[in-house]
DNA sequence: TTTGTTTATACGCTAAAGCGTATATAAATG
DNA sequence: CATTTATATACGCTTTAGCGTATAAACAAA
């Protein structure tokens, strides 16, 4: 699955985090290649709300990760319930 | 074209704005909806970095839209440089 | 035009993100 | 086990997002 709905940043955070993972990286990784901090991708991928739209794209750039952003269908509606 | 394609704060800011217009809404009435000022959809719809992932989760949520987070594909990579 | 609406910008304030640095946990590995 | 590696957390600091409020500038409609 190399599609993932984000709905919340705790969903992105996650969905970061299983790419990181994927690609054999750590958090220390990640930060040198965008010049932020282990703590602070550790933040991202935590869900922290207050993360910053730069860091989030210096992620996910560094990731080589896109994000596509469309309005919500019902399908995805029902995928995203099934986590409650 | 309902599904954008996001590797910057600008384009998804961008992103957010065609949407609000394409509901017929403006700014004041997403802060509304959101509990945000209309200056700070200002700043998200202009793309500004620093914008926290609580406030564009915020707008998708009133603007019914969500994110899809994928790797980098070819295909996209062309996409996006039209742009320039 | 003139008026009304919408969006951008400004000021002072409070809260907090990210920083460098350091350490405490946790997880993996020998 | 012990030891390395990885991740979470802490402290003080600087910068800044978003706040309320207000106004300026841009845009649309009469």
């Amino acid at each position: 699955m190399t599609e993932q709905i984000a709905r919340t940043p705790k969903q992105i955070g996650a969905a970061v985090r299983r790419r990181r993972r994927a690609l054999g990286m750590n958090q220390k990784g990640v930060g040198t290649k965008t010049q932020l901090r282990q703590a602070t991708i550790s933040g991202l991928e935590a869900g922290e709300a207050g993360t910053q739209l730069r860091t989030l794209f210096s992620v996910l750039t560094a990731l080589n990760l896109e994000l596509v952003i469309r309005p919500r269908t019902q399908a995805s509606t029902d995928k995203i319930e099934e986590i409650f």
